[in-house]
DNA sequence: ATGATAACTTGCATTTTGCAAGTTATCTTG
DNA sequence: CAAGATAACTTGCAAAATGCAAGTTATCAT
């Protein structure tokens, strides 16, 4: 599946066109809390603490399934239940949104504790991989437990600081 | 020096933050000019291909600049120049601007070489290297000719880091 | 001194956001 | 099984951001 629908591109360039996808406030948020949140459903999203407006975040769930990021998946027990899950596509960004929780601790005032990012900072291999893993099983316990408002597991290894 | 301006924010997680800083569809190409293309001027951003409008581009500036993240330095041969500058905060988003760039060509159709991106992909640390190695110098020969709009030297494999 | 240039402003029309309040199709419960 | 809950969206409208064309103000070049 190619994607033909927009055409209109500013320019050739891979960044330019990345942008255009997901270059805005919201987008990316969505794509982390599929990511490391566990989050699935439009009540998840919807709760999630920034308080983006329903309208937008329906906009947005169309536009990134629209550019192959993710696919809603309908819930058999449940038929109101849309679950989104990432695709392929979409797990891809997993190293573009570490670096970016990386540089958001180190230059900004942010909740994660610095201790911990510089951990994953030193093993992003393993936590890419780790990401991957719970991606292709499945596995929704959230991997970054501090952001998700819970105390929670997390063992990037067994070495517990603070 | 904190950034004590923005207050208003929508959460403290790190990802979050940074998109509220650059999270919009044009802040990352002047990032992007100024870190591989050699750009440094109102003018050189102006006609980057993209378009921006000039009032935006204004407007970017002053914001990338209250971020900390670019500084105006103004020349001494024609005042009429200001020569914008990435901060070290500014070439710390090199990691991610160099993911969303292999993002971006391994899963759009952009025109950059599929073949350079994946050498580029392959070598992370030493292009990561060789980036901010260009920042300290000053070194303004661009780094992805191709996005440059001119063919010119690229030696990804020539080992001469240092 | 006259004209070009660089770096912006300003005024508006258009688009995108944000907010509150519906709507529709399922469940769930008494 | 009727009467709520719920999930996932829409809709309407005001407010903010964006885009476009046309200035403006200091230099600088001839």
């Amino acid at each position: 599946m190619g994607s033909k629908s927009k055409l209109r591109r500013r320019s050739g360039c891979p960044v330019s066109i990345s942008l255009e996808i997901f270059g805005d406030r919201w987008s990316l948020l969505i794509i982390r809390d599929l990511m490391v949140r566990g989050f699935r459903t439009f009540k998840d999203f919807e709760g999630s603490g920034e308080g983006i407006a329903t309208n937008i975040l329906a906009d947005r769930l169309r536009r990134l399934e629209a550019a192959g990021i993710i696919t809603p998946e309908a819930e058999a027990k449940d038929r109101r239940r849309v679950n989104y899950r990432l695709t392929e596509k979409g797990i891809d960004l997993a190293p573009m949104l570490l670096d970016l929780l990386i540089w958001g601790s180190r230059h900004e005032e942010a909740d994660a504790p610095c201790a911990i990012i510089e951990e994953m900072a030193a093993h992003r291999e393993q936590i890419l991989t780790e990401v991957r893993r719970r991606w292709e099983q499945r596995d929704l316990t959230p991997l970054l437990p501090w952001l998700s408002g819970s105390a929670a597991k997390i063992r990037p290894r067994a070495k517990r600081q603070n």
